[in-house]
DNA sequence: TGTGAGTTGATTTTT
DNA sequence: TCAACTCACA
């Protein structure tokens, strides 16, 4: 009997819900009906008799699970099967066969905070300097290597890597705290259990057995140590099924390894692929855009995306002259169609690259009193306070967790300071303790002073009162807590505003704990809870229920779809980022993100860019992403945008008459807007351009000093005044007047290279700004108000030379930053 | 030891 | 720019 849930499926889609025995490889492009199919096949199989428990369903994230589970539960009513992240998968085996791999089960995960910390102290033990390497690198390289499972004792560094040498020494040390402390990091939840699988041959058996058909989602996602783990879940009962999308890979940073399927059919030679090719989401001229977009990457398995639906509007793509008419215009395009009653505002979303992006937006929205919500990485479970009282509950579960014991020692302050800290660390390495076993001998510590001895005893004591608390509801564990420690007459005390925030995120966290309770009441709840707080961030449910505008990072955008969708920053160093460049695999990547965020787009899609951005307080002339350069323009209106930014600064604008309630940003442009000829002499465009530019020089006074694109200053002043940018920028070898790189795009320039060098001549820096070079110690130098003085002393490069000063009229000395300062030689 | 001003330095993506 | 960190002072 075929079940009336499979009516509405295509062919392949059919064909890979009935797909049961044996490895299955759905290739799915974006908007495919991927987690319908999924979802149907899980049901199908559960329809013909497979127990559920048999069934395990990976994902990445746990937005892609939840909404997964919620579409089974209509499909399958009460069935459960095994379903979540792969994460959430490690950490639940890895509490059943802890001590197998030196833990104890009640182990904490450490998140990127405390696993930063561990490995500070790591840094510190091991005695390595920082001086050639941030914690931060060393981190990723560690990180790198656990998913690649390569663990302390393999790690051997890439010959002539310093950073990789310094790795290896830390490596080993930081294992041995997180160890130490019974904490895991998040890479360690598949190393551990990888590790775990490859040695003990009967418990992988076992598992592989009892999950006998194994699903994995966006499978292009999984790295080597998730590659393991599936694949010692799948020896005896092959039965793998795998979905993704080369073209979507978007964590190759992460340790993501596109092989894994890239090559799916060699390591199951007998696998049964499906494709799905037919988008159900987006206008044929905005599948046409992406599939033209990612034609260009070369790691890929070609598919022919094709869309039964309409043909739809041109992609818009729009060149701004601040990320501040970008913003505007966005949130007035928006305020137009929610006004017109057209859309709703969860019909809208704003995606970029960084979330330092987010900012003009936000401002923009609030000041036009759009809803918005933004999805952030982190948030709720990150904020200070919050993070204070986890640490708490992690040191009642366990507490030996060095991280959270360094971080609320003094929380609130109780007259243990940084010394004692370093003491009773040093202490606790010497004896190989945790901190709580070397804080306990605060009395045998020689190097503590009585008091501090005794504010440690008084801590310690604290701990193991709140420690009898272990099994009790989390609600009360926290509530015992923030009275017993202080916590919360601190801040009530305090008449720091942002502290009745913080009163107010307190109560937030125990409502949630007490709701945690009440799902949980025939178990000991906090250490299911500590787990959800470090492996589900806040946002993951964020989706859907309110009507507001969302923004946010490309990254996040995966898995979603929007009605209506702007793509801001479009921008050489934003996508592609900066840290891309010389990578060809890395900048296939940053392609994808690119494709990603496109594909999210269901009706309307605006692209865009602007002529100068803000970058670390410096306002930088912006080269647009030469991916726009690989989209098709018959399918696109490319158009810039007039400047909304008025002569005396766009705060005078506010309010005024010309800043009108029935400003419509779409007509305004459509009637103002040139379509950019294919090529055109000096203009109008030009001219009104010019004088902005001297505005801009006037507003911000700052060079362009480290432009990515810069060579290194000539050293003359004289060449160096402001041109019109028009000139700056344009192709000397194409011979138009044409500086707009639009105008490049549709003109001779043709690849990225050649904008790029295009745009490798010096850009007009600030009239009165020096290049920083050419100031040299003992110099005389001239100041416009100080006079004449004498350089005494100088250091740093570029942006950050800084030279000090000292000036005859009353030898008061002073620094410059010579990048922007005024001062000439003489 | 704790606090505030001043300085420096870093800027991606997330389980 | 802005946040984190340092250093001097209470």
């Amino acid at each position: 009997m075929t079940s009336s849930l499979e009516d509405s499926l295509t062919a392949a889609q059919l064909e890979a819900v009935r797909h049961r025995e044996g490895p299955l490889l759905i290739l799915a492009g974006p908007g495919s009906g991927k987690t319908r199919v999924v979802t149907h096949r899980i049901a199908h199989l559960l329809e013909q008799g497979i127990p559920a428990s048999q069934v395990l369903a990976l994902t990445f994230t746990n937005k892609a699970a939840d909404e997964m589970r919620q579409r089974l539960g209509q499909l399958a009513p009460g069935q459960s099967i095994w379903m979540g992240t792969f994460h959430r998968f490690g950490a639940f085996l890895l509490r059943r066969h802890a001590e197998r791999v030196g833990l104890r089960e009640n182990f904490s995960i450490a998140d990127v905070d405390d696993s930063r910390r561990i490995l500070k102290a790591a840094c510190a033990d091991a005695r390595v300097d920082l001086e050639m390497a941030t914690p931060e690198s060393i981190a990723q390289a560690i990180s790198w290597a656990k998913n690649n499972l390569i663990t302390a004792e393999l790690y051997q560094p890439r010959p002539g890597s310093a950073v990789g040498a310094l790795a290896a020494r830390v490596y080993p040390v930081y294992q041995q705290r997180l160890l130490r402390a019974n904490l895991v990091d998040f890479d360690d939840l598949l190393l551990h259990v990888a590790t775990l699988l490859r040695e003990n041959p009967e418990l992988r058996e076992s598992l592989d057995r009892r999950y006998r058909y194994v699903m994995v989602d966006e499978y292009q996602d999984t790295n080597l140590a998730q590659y393991a783990i599936v694949r010692s879940l799948s020896i005896d009962f092959p039965n793998l099924a795998v979905t993704g999308d080369p073209d979507q890979s978007i964590y190759g940073w992460r340790g993501a390894n596109l092989s894994n399927i890239l090559d799916f059919e060699r390591d199951f030679p007998r696998v049964n692929v499906v494709r799905l090719e037919q988008n159900y989401r987006s206008t044929r001229r905005i599948l046409r855009v992406a599939d033209e977009l990612i034609s260009h990457n070369v790691r890929r398995k070609h598919k022919e995306l094709f869309t039964e639906n309409p043909e739809g509007q041109p992609v818009r793509l729009i060149e701004f002259a601040s990320q501040h008419d970008e913003a505007d215009h966005i949130a007035s395009r928006i305020q137009a169609d929610l006004r017109a009653g057209r859309r709703r505002a969860r019909d809208f979303a704003v995606f970029y690259r960084v979330n330092a992006l987010s900012r003009a937006l936000e401002q923009a929205f609030r000041e036009q009193g759009i809803a918005y919500q933004i999805v952030h990485g982190v948030e709720f479970y990150q904020r200070k306070e919050v993070k204070d009282l986890l640490s708490y509950l992690q040191l009642v579960n366990n507490p030996a967790n060095d991280a959270a014991l360094l971080r609320v020692i003094n929380t609130p302050t109780r007259g243990i300071g940084a010394t004692t800290v370093e003491r009773i660390q040093a202490f606790a390495s010497a004896h190989g303790l945790p901190l709580i076993e070397a804080a306990r001998r605060s009395g045998m510590i020689p190097s503590l002073n009585a008091r501090a001895a005794v504010a440690v005893a008084r801590f310690v004591t604290l701990l193991d009162r709140l420690r009898e608390l272990a099994t009790e509801p989390v609600a009360r564990i926290l509530e015992r807590l923030l009275d017993e420690t202080g916590y919360r007459k601190t801040l009530e005390g305090s008449d720091a505003p942002e502290d009745m925030d913080r009163l107010a995120n307190i109560e937030e966290l125990l409502t949630d704990a007490a709701e945690f309770d009440q799902r949980h009441p025939h178990e000991t709840p906090l250490e299911p809870f500590l787990e959800q707080t470090a492996l589900v961030n806040d946002t993951d449910d964020l989706e859907g229920a309110s009507d507001r505008v969302t923004l946010m990072t490309l990254h996040a955008a995966k898995g979603l779809e929007y009605p209506v969708v702007f793509i801001v920053g479009v921008e050489q160093g934003l996508i592609p980022h900066e840290r891309s460049r010389e990578d060809d695999a890395q900048l296939e990547e940053e392609r994808r993100l690119l494709f990603v965020g496109i594909t999210r787009a269901e009706a309307e899609l605006t692209l865009s860019y602007c002529q100068y951005r803000v970058t670390h307080g410096m306002n930088r002339a912006v080269v647009p992403s030469p991916f726009l350069m690989e989209l098709p323009r018959r399918e696109m209106d490319v158009v810039t945008a007039p400047r909304l930014t008025p002569q005396y600064g766009r705060d005078k604008a506010r309010g005024g008459a010309e800043w009108g309630e029935d400003w419509l940003p779409t007509t305004q442009l459509r009637d103002d807007a040139r379509e950019l000829p294919m090529s055109h002499g000096p203009s109008e465009a030009q001219e009104q351009e010019d004088q902005h530019i001297e505005i801009d020089y006037l507003d911000e006074c700052e060079t362009n000093q480290d432009s990515p694109t810069r060579r290194p200053a000539s050293g003359s002043s004289a060449s160096r005044v402001a041109k019109p940018r028009r000139e700056a920028t344009m192709a000397p070898a194409s011979g138009t007047a044409s500086g707009n790189p639009l105008a490049a795009l549709a003109g001779k320039l043709r690849t990225a290279a050649d904008l790029a060098e295009s745009l490798d001549t010096p850009l007009p820096s600030a009239p009165s700004a020096m290049s920083p070079e050419v100031f040299a110690h003992g110099m005389r130098v001239q100041h416009p108000e100080y006079g004449v003085g004498q350089i005494v002393h100088l250091v740093g490069t570029g942006p950050k030379r800084t030279a000090t000063v000292r000036f005859q009229r009353d030898g008061v000395e002073k620094k410059f930053r010579l990048a922007f300062s005024p001062l000439r030689p003489m």
